[in-house]
DNA sequence: GCGGGCTCTCAGCCGGCTCTCAGGTTCGGG
DNA sequence: CCCGAACCTGAGAGCCGGCTGAGAGCCCGC
């Protein structure tokens, strides 16, 4: 079993190295483009599992270049990058294929979660969407999370926490760390928010039950198995 | 396998000469730069490791240097010096690519901790992160240490300066090596602190169990394992 | 337009952490 | 044995980081 392959198209080149940088410290195998010419040569060579195509270019847009591919018979899934305002209503319809989109900004959680979910529809295998610790559970697939069997109803952010902090269950993530995984690239404040959801998290997982996230003062929070 | 190579890039001339020394004592391979321009040279030359890299140079600073690498394609990872005040914000985002930050002043033992812990990250081998003396042990990227299973809550200069000492095992150290290493270069203060450090350290680690430092009057500390 | 959930900010509180200091103790040399 | 130096230890002041509750703004569904 190889990392999978993925393709990154974006012009813009402070993102582009940023998530490139991500990706790869993600597990992925990526080869970056910065035009839709480039990116049609490169599905061509690279031959990627996946394309992650932002929609704006400064030549051929990203309907263009997908238009070109499936013209040309490649059935390369793709997920689209998009700016909010505009074009929402023509990347709907694109999922019907198998693909998806993500509107800018976003976090890297809910990118390599974008991207591993559409992987794991194309049939490619990465490893399973199930994520516990001690007797708390997480269905990714199901986005469901549960605690002794009993439901828990968590707010998006609140899930991304956890998710986070699942995938580095026994390792310590700082404060700067969350809030670049879990929280918009763009986002602008302090650590401030982090402890705050931190305590939402705590309240609901830990209501009845011992205590999963430890804080590590001046360090950062972990979580781990009660002994 | 060959030491690690890093490239320390600060302007300051004092500072710049006392890590480089330090850095080299500790394992590394240093080459020393003193401005933006120079450093990029410095990495196609040098092809090091790891960057540990001043955010305030003469030239270009810290995020431009970075900027220009990787739109060259290079993925050598960064450790950036901060100062404490401002550039938090625009520090956000390089936890994403493996990269990490350091705000000044900080200590030595803290440096080459997150040195190693990138390294890790980035595939460099280096020692584990599992230090012991005895039945005491230490795991690094937990952040966690325990005494014959049962776990020891430790504050942070508890922890940086049991590091220091379980990463000199079985050698003496001086309370001036401990104050140079452990407290932060800006530090005013006599050795006295270290005394009341030893003791905490002495009263958790030693609570249950045989002696584990041993003090070596007018010389320093050392640890060793019970015979 | 209205209501409810979600996100984020902020200020006050609390407790732990760091360091200083003084008095007591141990050690080694003379 | 005596004395000074080095070290240990407890007490405490001040500081700082993290926790929490309250609330403003926003978006979305009704």
């Amino acid at each position: 079993m190889h990392a999978p392959r993925l393709l990154l198209v974006d012009d813009e080149e402070n993102l582009r190295s940023m998530l490139e940088a991500a990706l790869a410290h993600s597990g992925f195998d990526v080869h970056p483009a910065a035009s839709g010419r480039e990116a049609l040569e490169a599905v061509r060579q690279v031959r990627p599992d996946l394309v992650v195509l932002d929609v704006m270019l400064p030549d051929l847009d990203g309907f263009d270049v997908v238009k070109r591919l499936r013209s040309g018979g490649d059935r390369t899934p793709v997920l689209f990058l998009t700016a909010r305002d505009a074009t929402e209503d023509r990347v709907r319809g694109l999922t019907l294929g198998g693909d998806d989109y993500l509107v800018k900004p976003f976090s890297l959680e809910e990118l390599v979660a974008r991207i591993t979910a559409v992987l794991r529809r194309a049939g490619v295998d990465t490893r399973g969407s199930r994520l516990t610790c001690a007797d708390l559970e997480m269905d990714d697939d199901a986005h469901r999370v549960t605690r002794g069997g009993e439901d828990i109803a968590l707010s998006p952010t609140e899930y991304n926490l956890l998710r986070f902090l699942l995938q580095n269950k026994g390792r310590v993530v700082s404060k700067a760390q969350i809030l670049d995984h879990v929280w918009n690239y763009d986002f602008g404040g302090d650590g401030g928010v982090v402890e705050t959801y931190i305590g939402y998290l705590r309240r609901k997982l830990e209501a009845a039950g011992p205590r999963l996230i430890h804080t590590l003062r001046g360090v950062g929070y972990t979580l781990r198995e009660p002994t």
